[in-house]
DNA sequence: CTCCATTTGCTCATTTTTGCAGAAGTAATT
DNA sequence: AATTACTTCTGCAAAAATGAGCAAATGGAG
């Protein structure tokens, strides 16, 4: 895998969200579990663009489900991590670690 | 404090590297505490307009030290967080804690 | 049964903000 | 003048963010 391809940090959060949703990740799923844990609004098409980008990288993958018999029933694009992605995710998670070791965030000293 | 004032990542890096430095931060050593770190490579530039950027939403403070009797000792522009730097940093790691809370990151479910 | 309003899910185009890279410039000592 | 240390400037790439609008399903009114 090449160089360079990091996470950003709203990509870190739709990883986060598809590892919370197990097999029901999908578009509109994630982006409620971002706005609930996170508590800020998240544009719909934000959350496809970071899903696109991901895709690409090879972080993660997906399937189109077959539609339901309920109103909307539509058919989803179901998205999973890949082994990269976690890798991926979990690499970006602890140069965060690394940085913040030892270090009291409560009174970062003040201007 | 407005709204939309988010961190990206590097400006995270940034932020607790001035928090590590305390009195010694400007942007050699801010650079240097974040290569050590993260153990990836950081142009000079990204470094500057990080903190340009930071400095001007108000989440950190700058002064210019003297010059000292050594070689090439120029005076130095330091730095140091804010208050609204600090909350800044706070909120965002909290909403990533938020988001990763009770995951088990070791094994995401893999595509 | 046929429309069409409603619900759910996705695509697309665009703009703004961050990230990345390196050249150029400034200020000090030797 | 040469060397060292630090900062500014400039340009481009990648990611974040916004929102309009398209697509596919059901359910209900007629």
């Amino acid at each position: 895998m090449g160089k360079g391809n990091y996470l950003g940090e709203f990509e870190q959060l739709v990883l986060l969200a598809l590892i919370r949703l197990e097999d029901n990740a999908y578009g509109m799923t994630i982006r409620q579990t971002i706005q609930e844990r996170t508590r800020r609004a998240v544009a719909i098409g934000q959350v496809y663009s970071a899903l696109e980008r991901l895709e690409l990288k090879g972080f993660l993958g997906s399937h189109t489900s077959g539609p339901e018999p309920i109103r909307g029933g539509r058919s989803k694009k179901l998205y999973r991590l890949t082994p990269e992605g976690a890798a991926a995710l979990s690499a970006s998670r602890q140069m965060m670690d690394r940085m913040a070791d030892g270090l009291d965030l409560a009174d970062g000293r003040i201007a």
